[in-house]
RNA sequence: UGGGGCGUGGCCAAGCGGUUAAGGCAACGGGUUUUGAUCCCGUCAUCGGAGGUUCGAUCCCUCCCGCCCCAGCCA
């Protein structure tokens, strides 16, 4: 919550010399998903920088979808993902942009490469061209068609574009330098032959640009000034500037990278993510166990806790693994300020009040610490549920060890009077099926009275008024902290018990029809909100447990 | 292996030749508390290794070690 001065970084260093220098008046960033799947919290961080750079220097950030391979990108891919940067906070000013609005740009460029003689229509196949790259060591080999006339490249790329020639037959490359040491400067690929429809542009193309042609040209003609992206295209960064130079753009955009986000315990890949989704291992890209936006969301992961998380990274060019309890710190930080609180017991053991018959609201804060929030109403009545692991027989438990419900001994009902454990009543197999209890008189709001020390305070509910309803408890999806290292098979260490559902929990009456999106702290458990995915019951997913410091 | 990038406490990370080597997370002690929560105190490193330059190096140089990225007509 702090705000002890954070350090600049390089890019805000870059920014600032930038701005001083004259170079640049006002700062252009942009967020480039390709629309192949759903954003995560890896997206979250880029989004935060780029858009928070923007923000800071008074400039703007592009969503914009980086569609150039039809091949792999769906619509409901660029929905998700436009709820889900909105979601976060982010405007999206004239956008959301698209690569395929700049197709007949890039194509018009492409034949400009062609006619200064810096590209041409090759025919090597997809085999011939990997063994004509050469490797890491040795260099490639000029393809045989690297030489060819211009006009007949021209010829070949129009006939590409009208369909005339079959996929994988030709594609046009960049004539740069077969033997440099960077690989992506072998006479990279600018188009490849995909008679497909894209689902913006259609049947109108027959071939799509590549990454490389495409990107740097986008941010040229949006005037984009940083294209901060992550460290593995960094290697590309010489084919970015190669283009800057080569052909005329309305500007010159510059590339940075930083270190993408890493966190344990999880996967940051859309492909595995992707791979999880469709084969079934959790019920969507939506789910909460899933590291997605939309999964942390539904899970009840606040906007200013992924924000407030992302913000706390560094942009810099090392690229390590985050803590997952990083991210759940500010999580907790965020709930535990906003969530207002509430009582829902999970496993219900029933109390029944010998000495009192009546029935009473009480007026409690919605939150301890901030009054501001208000107060809600809650029912206390003769008969009332309290989780079955705050009650024990066992007296020989210290007050320490078990600040619960012993027989015997007392308690305080949070916010509501003093119990005491008097009798307990077990059904046939000797399952504790009640207890009967007698509250001590006057203590509501009261301190305990002289003789009486509740061991503790606990949560319960009115048997009464209680909604019956269901909570979805979510543990770590992977077993081990790197799913995907080294040659791991990340479906090895999955999880079997990241998700408990538990039926038949009570919770307070005000909460009945609570909305998705709301966000409750069930004291003494930990935070909940609706869950989204069955609003037909009520259902509770839990965000996180409350901490725990106590060694049992 | 060619090229590019990176190595500061368990994790993240400031530091830009002279600092008691920030801060956050975690952990561990203690205090407050009608949530075993929150909150509050306190404890917790000599900078991958070896040389060198310098009055002085985490910061500069050399070599070594380790990790990451690039050989898609993916992005």
């Amino acid at each position: 919550m702090t705000d002890v001065e954070k350090p600049i970084n390089f890019i805000q260093q870059v920014i600032n010399a930038d701005l001083s220098a004259g170079r640049v008046k006002k700062i252009v960033t942009r967020f480039p998903p390709e629309p192949n799947g759903y954003l995560h919290i890896g997206h979250a961080k880029s989004i935060c920088v780029n858009f928070g750079l923007a923000e800071q220097y008074g400039g703007i950030c592009n969503l914009r979808f980086d569609d150039t391979n039809p091949e792999k990108e769906d619509e409901e891919f660029v929905q998700a993902i436009i709820e889900d940067v909105q979601w976060l906070g982010y405007d999206l000013g004239e956008g959301p942009f698209y690569a395929s609005n700049y197709f007949e740009q890039l194509y018009v460029w492409a034949k400009y490469l062609i006619a200064e003689g810096n590209a041409y229509v090759c025919e090597l196949n997809a085999e011939q061209m990997r063994e004509y790259r050469g490797t890491l060591t040795e260099a490639g080999k000029n393809s045989p068609f690297r030489d060819r006339a211009a006009a007949e490249s021209l010829n070949l790329l129009e006939d590409m574009r009208l369909g005339l020639i079959s996929e994988g037959a030709m594609t046009l490359r960049a004539k740069i330098d077969m033997a440099s040491p960077n690989i992506n400067l072998r006479d990279p690929v600018l188009y490849r032959i995909k008679k497909m429809a894209h689902q913006r542009t259609g049947d109108k193309w027959n071939i799509y640009p590549s990454y490389d042609f495409a990107h740097g040209q986008e941010d040229a003609i949006e005037g984009v000034t940083h294209s901060v992206c992550t460290l593995e295209f960094a290697a590309n960064r010489p084919l970015y500037e190669w283009f800057t130079v080569n052909l005329p753009l309305p500007s010159i955009p510059r590339q940075y990278e930083f270190g993408r986000l890493n966190l344990n315990y999880t996967v940051t890949s859309k492909r595995k993510l992707k791979q999880l989704v469709e084969q079934g291992h959790v019920d969507s890209w939506s789910d909460p166990r899933m590291p997605t936006i939309s999964g942390l969301r539904r899970r009840g992961v606040t906007a200013a806790a992924i924000r407030n998380f992302c913000n706390s990274l560094a942009v810099a060019k090392t690229d390590g693994t985050v803590d997952m309890a990083q991210l759940e710190h500010f999580i907790r930080d965020d709930l535990n300020l906003n969530a207002g609180r509430a009582m829902c017991v999970f496993k219900p053991l029933l109390i029944t009040l010998s000495n009192y018959n009546e029935q009473e609201q009480f007026k409690v804060p919605c939150h301890p610490n901030r009054q501001e929030l208000g107060l809600r109403t809650i029912d206390f009545g003769r008969q009332i549920y309290i989780d079955r692991s705050d009650f024990s027989e066992d007296t020989t438990l210290s007050r320490k060890k078990f600040k619960r419900l012993v027989i015997g001994d007392y308690v305080r009902l949070r916010s509501a009077y003093i119990i005491r454990a008097d009798e307990v009543i077990k059904d046939a197999a000797g399952e504790i099926i009640e207890v009967i209890g007698s509250l001590v008189p006057d203590t509501v709001g009261q301190d305990a009275p002289e003789g009486i020390r509740p061991r503790g305070v606990i949560h319960w509910v009115s048997k009464q008024t209680a909604a019956d309803c269901t909570v979805n408890v979510y543990d770590r999806l992977f077993t081990v902290a790197s799913p995907d290292e080294g040659g791991r098979d990340m479906l090895d260490y999955l999880n079997p018990d990241s998700l408990v559902e538990m039926t038949g929990c009570k919770v307070e009456a005000g909460l009945a029809d609570a909305i998705a999106g709301d966000h409750y702290q069930f004291e003494r458990e930990g935070y909940f909100t609706r869950d989204s995915g069955s609003l037909d019951n009520l259902v509770f997913n839990c965000t996180i447990g409350l901490r725990d410091n106590w060694k049992a």
